[in-house]
DNA sequence: ACCGGCAGCTGACATTTGTCATGGGCCGTG
DNA sequence: CACGGCCCATGACAAATGTCAGCTGCCGGT
């Protein structure tokens, strides 16, 4: 009646704390540890755990593109996302692959492990607080070409380059541009970017 | 001949956690922990440990500046800052605070509690990688108002809503702006406030 | 005393943006 | 099929931004 854990975060020092502390628990055993998105797929490759908690951003792949593999490759591996950015829009994307848990680093290791317990019978946990933003966040209201083109302009490249680089022209990239910016209610597409970002809507 | 250890993180699980690590060092006991700035002085000021460890992004007051506080305060609690995302320019403010140690998160436990005696032992410890970082990505060529102006403009604000709150022109706000971006070598401000954030010099 | 660097301003100009109107093609729904 | 929404484009115009030259004044170093 053990629960077999797979822990992924790419700091090492958090990583290791976490699985100290996890194991004071009788009933939670951490059989493998990773680093990055990659690693987290082989490790879960290899031994097969029953709960698989992810830290949101790691190197290589994220948390929800991990969890969307692991959904098809071990459908019994139940996956808890782990933050401590919580954004709306990825809890939303998190949902949507599968994920049953998703929780911020706030968290003590009790509610943690109470968690990791829960999702490990079939239930879902989402923080409560995390879903609140979610909800009044709302859903975004770019379409898809608009959030494409705001992602490009999101290191400051002039409406040329980013044209370029979505092989658009310039007017087409100011009309979405111009379009996001009216939508988010911001001043200017920097703004916007931010705002997106800030959504998880990028 | 025990170290006595603050711990100050704002997430509760990786400071648990880390908590629950460090006690396993004989010789290391955990007397206070903190989950922002404000609150790791308070402690600190209450139990007067000997090594501080902080987190450097916290509410309230990064470690950066609860490091400041403490140098002269408790002249006998040497400082040991942790980070996840090491920016060059933070590592410089902190040794300017008379920070005896900085490592990223991605040490492991060992490590850390061994970097926390050597700085208790009054020595420095800085991450090899992180100095490296810091050596090469150099000073910041911003003069004061530079780097100023361009914290305003990081909003993605426009020039005259910059040049309103720092109580400057909009021609000067402009002028500043445009010999930061000519100093990074960048296309335009919002790149310039990327590139100045990611080395830490605002 | 002089020079250089920084702060601060102005004005003029070119370029880049943001905004709007307008149009066509494609697709899904009623 | 008509309608609406998204995609993609053009052209024109206004506003914001970037760039340059040039002005004053302060301060620190030589």
């Amino acid at each position: 009646m053990t629960v077999r854990v797979l822990l992924a975060d790419d700091e090492h020092l958090i990583r290791g704390a976490l699985a100290a502390l996890l194991s004071l628990e009788d009933d939670l055993v951490v059989v493998a540890e990773a680093a990055s998105g990659p690693e987290a797929l082989a490790m879960a490759r290899a031994h097969a755990p029953d709960v698989a908690v992810l830290d949101l951003q790691m190197p290589g792949a994220d948390g929800v593109k991990v969890a969307t593999s692991l959904r098809t490759e071990l459908p019994g591996c139940q996956v808890l996302i782990v933050t401590s950015h919580g954004r709306p829009g990825h809890l939303k994307r998190a949902l949507a692959a599968g994920v049953r848990g998703f929780v911020p680093k706030t968290v003590s290791a009790q509610r943690l492990a109470e968690i990791i317990r829960t999702v490990q019978a079939g239930n879902r946990y989402v923080d409560p607080e995390l879903a609140a933003d979610a909800i009044s966040a709302g859903d975004s209201p770019l379409t898809a070409r608009e959030a494409e083109v705001l992602e490009l302009a999101a290191d400051g490249a002039p409406v040329a380059e980013i044209a370029e680089r979505a092989a658009l022209s310039q007017g087409t990239v100011r009309n979405y541009l111009s379009s996001a910016v009216s939508k988010l209610g911001v001043e200017n597409r920097h703004a916007a970017v931010r705002l997106a970002r800030q959504r998880g809507w990028v």
